[in-house]
Order: C-alpha cells, then sequence, then structure tokens
DNA sequence: TCATTTTGCAACTGTTGGTTGCAAAGAGGC
DNA sequence: GCCTCTTTGCAACCAACAGTTGCAAAATGA
C-alpha cells in the first residue's frame, strides 16, 4: 500500500476559523449554550455549515475552541499603583471592562449554565482562578503596606465581592456603573478590611 | 344565535396547572431560557403536550406564569436582629438558600439571560426591586441605630455587593458557603460601613 | 340526563440539526 | 507549469422535534 504524504494538499484557512470562532462568541452571547445553533455560526461567519462541522465534531468542542481562543489573549496581571484602594479600583474597571464585551458576557453566562459542567464549565472556570492568583498578588502587596490581614479576610471573599457586587449590578440590575458607585464599593472594602 | 351559557362544562385542573408550573420551572433550570422544551415540560407532568399548548399559547407566557407564580410565595421582609450585623447576616443566608433551590437558579439565569429583556426580563427583575425595598428597610433601622450613613453609602451598593458575592460564590465559583466564609463578607461590610 | 368543556390521542406539517456524496477550487511539492 | 492531495461549497437527504388540528372519550356542573 502507497503511504500518503503527510502535510500535502490545500491547507484549511486561517481567515475561515478566526471568522467561525468570532461568531461563536456572538453565537454564544445571543443565544446561551442552549439554543446554540452551529447552521446559524456558519451563516454568520459565511461559511457553509460542513465545513464547520468538518472541522469540530461536536458543539462542545466548538465552543471549547472559541472561549479557550478568546482567553489567550485577556491579560491578567492587576498594575500595583501603590495603594489597595487604588488596585481595587483598577481590579473593579477590570471587570466591568470584561462585562462590557459580548465575549465577557458569553463567558459569564457559560460558567452560569447548569449544563457547563462538562468541558465547558472548565474552561469557563479557567478566568476565574487565573483573577484569584492576581488577587493574590494584590492581597501579597496590601498585606505588605499593612492595610490587610489575609489571616482575618480570606481573599477569596474579597474576590467575591468585588466580582460579585460588578456582576450583579451589570448583568441583573441592568445599570450603568457610575463612579460614585464604584467608589461606594472600594471603599467599604478598603475600610471593611483596615 | 343561542347564547353559549359561560361557566359551564369541564372546569381545567387545577392539579394538572400545578404539575405543569412545577415541570416549568424544573426545565427551565435544566435547560435555560433557550433550549427550552414544552413537549418535555409535558411530558415530565405526565400531561399531553396539547393540554399545555392550549392554556398558555407561548413558551414566554407559560415561563412567566411559572415564575410569577414560584415568586408569589417567597417572603420578602427581612427580620429585624437589633443589629447591622445581624441583619446582614439575614439576608446572606436568604440570598443564599434562595440560589440553593432550582428555581432560585432558575430565576437567576433568566435574569441573566440577555433575550429575557421581553416579558421575562421584567418578571426576573421583579424580585431585585423587593429585594431593594427590603434593604431599604433595613438601612433605615440601621441608619437610626446610626451604625450607617445612606448618604455616604449608597444602599444598592451595599446589595449589590451582598447579593452578588453570595451568587458569585455559589453560581460560579461553585464553592459552598461556608461559616468563615460569611462572616468575612459580612464582617467587611459592617466595618466599611461604620 | 344533558350540554359543554377539557383532556388525550394520533396524525400531520414545517423547520431545523446534522450527514453524505460529489464536483470545483486552492495550495503546496516536483 | 503540472500533479496530487486536501479543503470548501453545494445540494440532496434523513431524523428529530416543535407546534397544529380533528376527533373521540371523559369529566363536570346544571
Amino acid at each position: 500500500m502507497s503511504t500518503p504524504r503527510r502535510d500535502a494538499g490545500r491547507p484549511r484557512g486561517k481567515p475561515i476559523e478566526a471568522a467561525i470562532l468570532a461568531a461563536t462568541l456572538e453565537e454564544l452571547s445571543a443565544h446561551g449554550l442552549d439554543g446554540f445553533s452551529i447552521p446559524r455560526v456558519a451563516e454568520a461567519a459565511e461559511v457553509n455549515k460542513t465545513t464547520v462541522y468538518r472541522r469540530w465534531p461536536t458543539r462542545e468542542a466548538l465552543v471549547a475552541s472559541a472561549l479557550e481562543a478568546a482567553l489567550r489573549e485577556t491579560s491578567t496581571e492587576l498594575e500595583d499603583t501603590g495603594s489597595l484602594r487604588g488596585d481595587l479600583r483598577v481590579m473593579v474597571h477590570r471587570v466591568a471592562r470584561r462585562m462590557a464585551s459580548a465575549e465577557g458576557r458569553a463567558l459569564a453566562r457559560a460558567a452560569l449554565s447548569d449544563r457547563a459542567a462538562a468541558a465547558i464549565g472548565e474552561l469557563a472556570a479557567d478566568p476565574l482562578v487565573r483573577e484569584q492568583a492576581a488577587v493574590v498578588a494584590l492581597v501579597a502587596r496590601a498585606a505588605e503596606r499593612g492595610e490587610w490581614d489575609p489571616a482575618r479576610h480570606t481573599p477569596d471573599a474579597v474576590l467575591a465581592m468585588i466580582t460579585g457586587s460588578v456582576m450583579h449590578r451589570v448583568l441583573m440590575e441592568r445599570q450603568p456603573l457610575t463612579d460614585p458607585w464604584v467608589e461606594t464599593v472600594v471603599d467599604v472594602v478598603v475600610r471593611g478590611l483596615a
């Protein structure tokens, strides 16, 4: 039997992949993980649906690819502003900025979905642990300055308070993130940790 | 033409309605608002699907009915424990209890859905405003005791911090709500408001 | 008992998710 | 510039499912 030469023939189009993944995020944000439609993704990406089915065998694989790609290019470090108050302010705005994007909301909703427990949940949980790592660094700085005793107030609770309050405000109340509101949240946390 | 006598014939079965609404909440929690299937609801309620279609013309109407019924029997007042710390603790646990139930999570996810803007969003937002009203009362008590200056720290931010952090913990991190965690959150808020 | 309505049942239609076979096109290797 | 191999698009197709309709049986109040 002849050995079919590997690496021959027409390579897969890169721009096609990019278009499909972008359309996937859009679809995910518009219709959620349930109600997700590959034909709709293909149409939005201006690609035949067979192309999508050939590259990604299942819906889960496609969504996982899209989320993974989106996450790969999100920065995770929090800049050091020199004070706990400033650091928290940066953190609030970063969460808010993420929630303002379609990918961010798609991610949040994917993480929320009960069914996501399988493949998606793991991926969606990834930014959480990375966020947690960033908070650990933030805490270390604050502890060094004497602004925070991590033994007294555990970091993950503070992460939940900041991220959770912003998500509640943006996703559930659907209210804008005004400056006074942000200042109130940051102020309560800073004084509460003192 | 003969006037068809109103109020005649076989009345609609009450237990059937209850079974359908319960199955609706279950379905909503399992598959979300998108991916919602009326035939599946009918099967779970052990009722023919035509019965469901006859009573509720659209999916939205059915979901709205179910949420409305579920909300009607949720208490909203927060008991007065005599201290801000105690009041907040009650509030945290109430949110946690709500998140522990399938209906609560279904509600939260429905409120999160972008498409919910139409009929569902309004209903899902309802418990939020009721919660806010309860917080106003809580604030009034705390202000009277001199534990909180509402002019300095606006109540809706505190509502978002409490509710949001619990939702983040339960729905996103999927971690249990331990006592130390709750105490940390409450403590930070109380000291932050002082 | 009777009139009237609900419920179940079965069949049907239309839409949509997903698959397959084939022809055309594109990209490298020679 | 040709050749080979792969991808892509296209069209047809199947299966599953949402939603509708007509009819018979059951249930309920009068």
